[in-house]
RNA sequence: UCAGAGGGUCGGGUGAUCGCGAAGUUUCUUCGAGGAAAGUCCGGGCUCCAUUAAGACAGGAUGCCGGAUAACGUCCGGCCGGCGUGAGCCGAGGGAAAGUGCCACAGAAAGCAAACUACCCCGUUUACGGGGAAAAGGUGAAAGGGUGCGGUAAGAGCGCACCGCGUUUUGGGUAACCAAAAUGGCAGGGUAAACCCCAUCCGGAGCAAGACCAAAUAGGGAUGGCUUAUGACGGGUCUUAACGUCGCUGUCCGGGUCGGUCGCGUGAGCGCGGCAGCAAUGCCGGGCCAAGAUGAAUGAUCACCACGCUUCGGCGUACAGAACCCGGCUUAUAGACCCUCUGGCAUU
RNA sequence: GCGGGCGUAGCUCAGUGGUAGAGCAUCACCUUGCCAAGGUGAGGGUCGUGGGUUCGAAUCUCAUCGCCCGCU
């Protein structure tokens, strides 16, 4: 049992509206295809993601495939670039779905890198 | 070979690694979006509510005939009308003789008929009056049957022939309807996707339905204990009497929010064969179990093959994501394939 | 899941089957030394799209597209 399952296991989702609302008010960053928000959260200590896609960008399969490639991303990145006790936000852009997978990770990979300082 | 008509099928495939959801025999194995899952336009199942049950009014929907179906506004077969050389396609296609309304402009007149120009007769006189007539002109989407012959002062279904229309009879057909004959002698303009009439159908809401479990806090009810009440407060004021309300705490009960569980997938199910039927479809036999999430599971990388584009590096593979389920309708859809049929041209 | 409304000129809206209109905006002219205001006039419309009913449709009707709103 390695730690990067286990941490992976530790991470937790947001689901209500008003914690969506409450990282929006936290620091974020546009980085190509994607939007991080986050903000660092007193109430717990482990690591917690959300994933948005509007309606701008395009109809039900394409708001899944982009929420499904930011949860990917999300899932091999955070345990290493994201900082305990904090909440994420990762919002979906247009060339969400179209970026190719490794522009992808660079990007969120960046956007975590410059949150984290 | 060119141009078309109708119907159907598929919707990239195989494998490997890392992840996600569900189930199971839990170190693992199996399964995991669609033909439209979409729009939510109809019809049902299921659940709750109301009602003794059924009917009526209102409102809504449907509307040629027969059949299929759990049901339908769907489907199949037929009839009639329109379009097309044709294969075929399209049609809310009952009633205008129950009543009401409307038919702009133009036109003399838009509906129990009437009479502008022109026509014919008589009188008077050429600026007229009385009568006949509804063929000609012109208006309009539409002018009270159409064409021809006779007839007449001029004309007119006034008469006749054919066509149309109405009524009756006969024959065919389950019926819509079709055909024939006789008869009437032209009435009854159009519009019901105008109101309306007739026939048939419809109770309402929706899985966020509904059922169950159930924390903290607040509050409700029952009951016991403590406190006290010769008390305080209330009904406009005062007095007396009566009435009502008011503290702390234990136990029990019920409702119920966050949350959780069920509902939740064996079903009007799928495909195969046979039989009945022109068909929709039904019946019989044996086979299969094939998503079940809930801020909502399918993503990433790689290899080979298929197709398309290519600047030979590669790029792309439509429309689109289950949310209780099912039958339809409608709309979107790169491309590929199959079957049947029609018309033209060429050849034999 | 259930229900309601809207789409007409560049913008905001009228228009109850019979030739598509108003205000603002645009353009031209007048007025002024110049601009604004004011006055006169002009242009500008597949009535969201496609069928149907009707002699005739922005209007009636069916389907479809887009937008907005409400309940749960």
């Amino acid at each position: 049992m390695d730690a990067g399952q286990l941490q992976s296991q530790e991470l937790g989702r947001l689901k209500k509206r008003a914690e969506f609302l409450f990282v929006r008010d936290g620091r974020y960053r546009a980085q190509g295809a994607v939007v991080v928000q986050a903000r660092k959260n007193p109430n717990q200590e482990g690591l917690r993601v959300g994933f948005t896609a509007t309606k701008k960008i395009g109809n039900a399969v394409i708001r899944n495939r982009a929420k499904r490639r930011l949860r990917e991303t999300a899932r091999k990145l955070l345990p290493e670039y994201g900082v305990p006790g904090t909440d994420y936000v990762f919002i979906a852009r247009q060339n969400t779905c179209s970026r190719t997978y490794s522009d992808l990770v660079d990007d969120v990979k960046k956007a975590l890198l410059t949150l984290a300082r």
